[in-house]
DNA sequence: CTGGATCCTTTTCGATACTG
DNA sequence: CAGTATCGAAAAGGATCCAG
């Protein structure tokens, strides 16, 4: 192992298992998805909720993504899809343990996030003054 | 986030302030992305680097995105950027207070997912597994 | 060394039309 | 009702070149 190069000797790799690293990204990449977010939400309000209700309650949302996300969300085993086979058929869904689990998670990023938004909205008028100026 | 109550389950709109919201889902769809989180864990964990030092710590980044994404985190108030007028140029990243409670903040995500990894990826199996078999 | 500017590829997403 | 399939616009992201 060479050190000829000062500049990286003191970078020390980052002590995170990899595996957990790309899961951790990738779970929080899709949590922090605006519509997974909202689904979420909705199906902790509400317990239970089809379709086109769901896709009511969440609001502005394309049938297309709606589909896309609660699929991605069940295979990832945060929600619990239910079919009924009649006629019409009738869809529910509705969060598993683990989404509820999730959700409780989320809910500490959420606090932060309410807690400190005069912080963030502040800094942004100060970075734009200071942009603005030079 | 409460659970879902019959009693006022006919109340549909999510009860959140939309503005709030929408600050919320701003500020978590950034923090949630893959840059912006492996920023955060770098700075965390050396507590000051300078430009290049950041890109290498984080591995695989290009230019462009560090530059825009710390320009991003600094807007926000997470990140304090520092330019010493030397020649060459000399500039270091650090966290901000707002930026280090954020990282607290996200670490029940991060638990969350340690926790969880071996529920999620079975999950995983078991979709797949049905999906094939249609 | 730190980044701005530009080009170009990939990905994302909404709108639309169609099906059991 | 609950989707699937497809198309085009738009955004994100990487590679490259250039400058203070």
């Amino acid at each position: 192992m060479s050190k000829a190069n000062p500049l990286v000797q003191n970078i020390v790799p980052l002590a995170v298992d990899p595996q957990i690293e790309a899961l951790v990204r990738d779970i929080i990449s899709k949590v922090a998805d605006k519509w997974t977010m909202l689904i979420l939400e909705a199906l902790e309000e509400h317990g239970t909720l089809r379709f086109t209700q769901l896709g009511r309650t969440v609001g502005g949302i394309s049938q297309k993504m709606l589909t896309q996300t609660v699929r991605q969300m069940e295979e990832d085993g945060l929600v619990q899809r239910t079919v009924h086979p009649v006629i019409p058929p009738h869809v529910d869904y509705t969060l598993t343990s683990l989404g509820q689990s999730l959700g409780e998670a989320f809910c500490g990023v959420w606090i932060w996030a309410e807690e400190h938004r005069d912080e963030i909205e502040e800094a942004r008028r100060v970075f734009a003054a200071a942009t603005r100026k030079g």
